[in-house]
DNA sequence: TAACATATATCGAATTTTCCGATAAAGAGG
DNA sequence: CCTCTTTATCGGAAAATTCGATATATGTTA
């Protein structure tokens, strides 16, 4: 072997902060010994991992090449030594999730997941599904589960369920009995919807496609709950993903609008880097996720 | 990080001899140094890898359990080492395959595979699936293309293709001419078939339930060609899988006779070991399979 | 522009790790 | 009982890693 998994460490650690010495203090090792490290390393294989212009140092092109396969490395070794030192494969596990899946799905999961792994802890983060893509590909997350339609090259994207958005009122509307929405009725419609940029306000401008800028927008909110009390109290119709709405509707609090014409379907992604070492609990996460939990 | 990588290379090496000296001298250095390297592993976690008796050494039961892990770890391990040093992704592939597979299939697989990736090196060992399987649990063999059923809590065992064996004959064959074999006439025909063991013939034994006993086993070969050169021969009718016998239906031959009341259908699996690490050569050798030559 | 703050590279010395050769200890086989 | 083989251990040599100090380069601020 040409190198040491402490030189790797000392990559790995600079290649995320693009500064030495930041690194060597994660390590708690003098900035000197880093610089070393790192030199030695690149003179092992006589290459260069980072580009130096003065004091500045930068991932050069075959460092950003190399990276994942480093970190997949590095994240073995740790599963290992984990395995040596006899905790069972406990492992932190972080995982990302849009805000609607978040706070609907991804909650119960989790509660599912612990009651079998009750040593796993489980870190979820919620954020757009481009932030959650980016920290997939930066090894910052273990996986993620998103709604938009991504391509990436370092990614593994892997269908997992299907979702569908309902358009909903509040039980005493005028439309609350129909059962077809025509596009016309649509169009009288004041609507409150979640705002731009959202993965369920793509879903919903896709499906209103033709007519979509002669809707009336009343209100634009962040949050679900906020539509759903906004439509219950009569400030106009909602469109969000069926999973928000099954309580309301169960409890009759709200009411679905049937919309035959137009398609609301929409689907979902688990997400995980291709170079990724899938731990034990990694594995036993997706597997839970694609069996119990995919439709 | 507790343990290097050398480390794992000197515990690897013993564990495959069992034998401290023999793993030394494969990795160039003193018998000392090796022992000593392995007692620092055991110190540093506080665990025994090996039972010692004596001058006796055995795997304990932790390093079994251990070195599947470590094995997957080392690989990917000389697999960076490959990347670091600029080699791209050639790596030699050792994969297994039974005689049938072998000798029809895989040899056009690992050509087509060749085209390619020219740099990388393939060998193909040709054994029966239980010693194949048995070679990829022991991290021996990359993957394997075998035959039979099978159960095995460190393999992935996935489908890949399915066969199906044909009864032929010479085309002067009073039967050539038939075109639906019946019970009586298999008990009738003399058979030229596989020895017994083979994955063929179990697939023949299980096609024939229930009037086995009483067929007339005419001769036993080991060797595909052989069979076909005795049936051409008019020495019987013979049952082979068809991925055999296309060019000499093509050229007339031999001919098939079809026995509509019987199952010959069987299916062929891909092995790989659980925590196999997956280099890139691998990698596409097993997407070529499963795509270009599954069924 | 000068002074300062910040970041990396390099050097020698101290420390730690790894390795070797020699040797002791412990079977296995005649 | 002797010989051969194998593992463990010891002291010292060699190599590596690390540290502190310092040189160098480069932004930043007064």
């Amino acid at each position: 072997m040409r190198y040491s998994l402490r030189q790797l460490e000392v990559f790995l650690a600079t290649a995320r902060y693009e500064n030495v010495t930041r690194a060597a203090e994660e390590l708690a090792m003098s900035q000197s010994a880093a610089s070393g490290s790192l030199k030695e390393l690149e003179r092992q294989f006589d290459m260069k991992l980072f580009d130096r212009q003065g004091k500045r140092l930068q991932l050069s092109e075959l460092g950003q090449q190399l990276r994942p396969q480093i970190e997949s490395l590095m994240e073995q070794a740790r599963s290992l030594e984990h395995a040596l030192t006899g905790e069972d494969g406990a492992g932190r596990l972080e995982i990302g999730a849009t805000l609607t899946i978040g706070n609907y799905i991804a909650v119960n999961m989790i509660a599912d997941f612990r009651q079998q792994n009750t040593k796993s802890d489980i870190i979820l983060r919620v954020a757009n599904t481009a932030t959650i893509a980016k920290q997939v590909a930066g090894f910052e997350l273990d996986m993620g589960l998103i709604e938009g339609e991504l391509q990436h090259p370092d990614l593994d994207i892997v269908h997992w369920r299907r979702d569908e958005l309902v358009v909903f009122a509040a039980p005493n509307h005028p439309l609350a009995t129909s059962n077809a929405l025509s596009d016309q009725d649509l169009l009288t419609l004041p609507w409150i919807v979640r705002e731009s940029g959202s993965g369920t306000r793509q879903a919903f401008d896709r499906a209103m496609q033709g007519i979509l800028t002669d809707l009336q927008i009343a209100m634009e909110l962040q949050h679900t709950e906020g539509i759903k009390r906004a439509v219950e109290a009569g400030l106009g119709v909602g469109c969000l993903s069926q999973i928000c709405l099954e309580d309301a509707f169960k409890r009759g609090s709200l009411v679905p609008l049937p919309v035959p014409g137009r398609d609301f379907r929409r689907e979902w992604y688990i997400i995980t880097h291709r170079d990724k070492f899938h731990s034990a609990a990694l594995k036993r996460w997706l597997t839970l996720c694609l069996q119990r939990w995919s439709t």
